[in-house]
DNA sequence: CTGGGGAGGGGGCCC
DNA sequence: TGGGCCCCCTCCCCA
């Protein structure tokens, strides 16, 4: 083909097999030469699908099989990427994946995006499909959705039906619109257009879209055969940004639960040994603050979810978490769900500076680490009362002992220092992070409970901290 | 190596 | 909507 004109982004090209000599001459512009390739590729390929022709990866939802190429997944879904990308060297001869999580109805409406660009789109289907882009990482599907959504919002307000209808906006305050990076090449022809219902309760069903209780953890399990691991990017970056070393984070799911133990003990004192580690562990908190933000606001724009039906078969709404498959019935919850994917621990403990997630952890942990609230011995783990049961301190730990215990061990073993009108009961004063003093320096003392039970309260000051502020001079 | 206990984390739900 | 309670689970330490 020889190229006869240069008008910029908009070249012409001659037709094959046409020479300049030959008259009329049948002239194309590069842009309708290349979203016509583009179409008939894409349709070649969708042929190529429905013959099963190349297929090289199967997708198995709720027991139904799909057939597909794993390189269109791979440019299509930011799940299937990573799920290909990990496989043992990506080129493995047949790949597989298996979900749970939304119905074959719901990804053959996927699918058959994937390969025409044509989204089928309905009021019975949006959140389904909406859902599933969203598990899949489409962020070109979930825009589409939201815009059907946001589309029959306007309608609804109109009707003054708005009740029975969810508003992204507003179900989710910490919502942002996602960058489309993939939209070049998976949008193509859309055709998506404005819905012409309503979409309310009565029309909207969704029972596949509803995910349980341990969904993640069983969609974690089932749905890779060829990757075990998280199926989000966002969590991904959630994971990333949270270091494993540092005392104030602890990550997702296992990785979570690993960390935890190995922090529970040794942050307290190891976070203050010099301040070098202070203004690093500083550093890094409002460096996982930034990213906390950051990935607040790249959050994917679905939130809420259709999920049972009530007696009155009224679906109940449900929201579901952006980073992983959990749903929960409260806006609220679901906040408090994010925090174990976003690292946030806004809760600082004063006494040991260790960070929590919920102030009611802070405050149990304060409870039973630092007022020695459990009656119970710790050595020899009988039941004390508050007067039989003599607080121990060791740092800022407080525990009791019994008499029998005391005189057992005996007051060279514990350095005994009387708290009598004591005024240095570690305070639960939350806001002046790493300010806590001297709790590693403080010897080992025993007291009678009884100044300890009456001035505990007091110090329970509570005020939630903003890391992101912890850093002002 | 194993089981028990302590501590922390997270979900559901009530107020 | 936030606070708080209850329950369950997991992890780590220790005997």
């Amino acid at each position: 083909m020889d190229m006869v004109a240069d008008l910029g982004a908009n070249r012409l090209y001659r037709a094959p097999g046409e020479s300049s000599h030959q008259q009329p001459q049948r002239w194309f512009n590069a842009a309708d030469i290349t979203v016509a390739h583009q179409s008939n590729l894409l349709k070649q390929l969708n042929q190529q699908r429905r013959q099963e022709l190349f297929c090289d990866c199967s997708v198995l939802v709720e027991g139904q099989l799909f057939r597909a190429h794993r390189n269109v997944l791979f440019a299509s879904s930011g799940y299937f990427r990573m799920l290909l990308s990990q496989g043992p060297d990506g080129l493995s001869d047949s790949v597989s994946a298996t979900f749970d999580v939304f119905s074959p109805d719901t990804f053959t409406v996927i699918l058959d995006f994937i390969y025409s660009g044509q989204l089928d789109l309905s009021s019975h289907n949006v959140i389904e499909v909406m859902s599933a882009a969203s598990y899949l990482q489409m962020n070109n599907v979930i825009n589409y959705c939201k815009n059907f959504i946001k589309s029959s919002l306007d309608i609804s307000v109109k009707d003054e039906d708005s009740e029975r209808c969810i508003s992204l906006s507003e179900t989710c305050s910490f919502t942002s619109v996602v960058g489309d990076e993939t939209s070049e090449q998976q949008q193509g022809p859309s055709s998506v257009s404005p819905p012409p219902a309503l979409w309310t309760r009565d029309n909207s069903r969704s029972q596949s879209g509803f995910i349980g209780k341990d969904s993640e953890q069983e969609a974690s399990a089932s749905a890779l055969t060829t990757n075990p691991s998280s199926p989000s990017d966002l969590n991904a970056e959630a994971e990333e940004l949270q270091d494993p070393h540092d005392p104030l984070y602890t990550l997702p799911g296992s990785e979570r639960r690993r960390s935890k133990g190995g922090t529970k003990r040794k942050a307290p004192n190891s976070a203050r040994s010099n301040q070098h580690e202070d203004l690093d562990i500083q550093e890094a908190r409002t460096q996982k603050a930034e990213k906390a933000e950051e990935l607040y606001a790249t959050l994917p724009p679905i939130v809420g979810v259709i999920g049972h039906f009530n007696k009155d078969s009224n679906p109940i709404m449900r929201f579901k978490c952006p980073f992983c498959t959990h749903t929960v019935k409260r806006k609220a919850d679901l906040k408090r769900h994010l925090r174990c994917h976003t690292g946030e621990r806004p809760y600082p403990c004063q006494a040991c500076n260790k960070r929590f997630t919920r102030l009611e952890h802070l405050r149990s942990h304060f409870e039973t680490i630092h007022q020695a609230r459990k009656l119970v011995c710790r050595r020899c783990k009988c039941q004390v009362t508050e007067d039989t049961g003599h607080v121990v301190c060791e740092g800022t730990r407080r525990y009791r002992m019994c008499t029998a215990c005391i005189q057992e061990v005996g007051c060279d073993d514990i350095p005994m220092d009387s708290l009598e009108g004591n005024n240095d009961e570690p305070a639960l004063l939350l806001g002046v992070d790493g300010e806590e003093e001297g709790d590693t320096k403080r010897s080992w003392m025993v007291t009678d409970d009884d100044d300890l039970a009456e001035d505990s309260g007091a110090d329970l000051i509570i005020q939630q901290v903003d890391d992101s502020e912890e850093e002002l001079p």
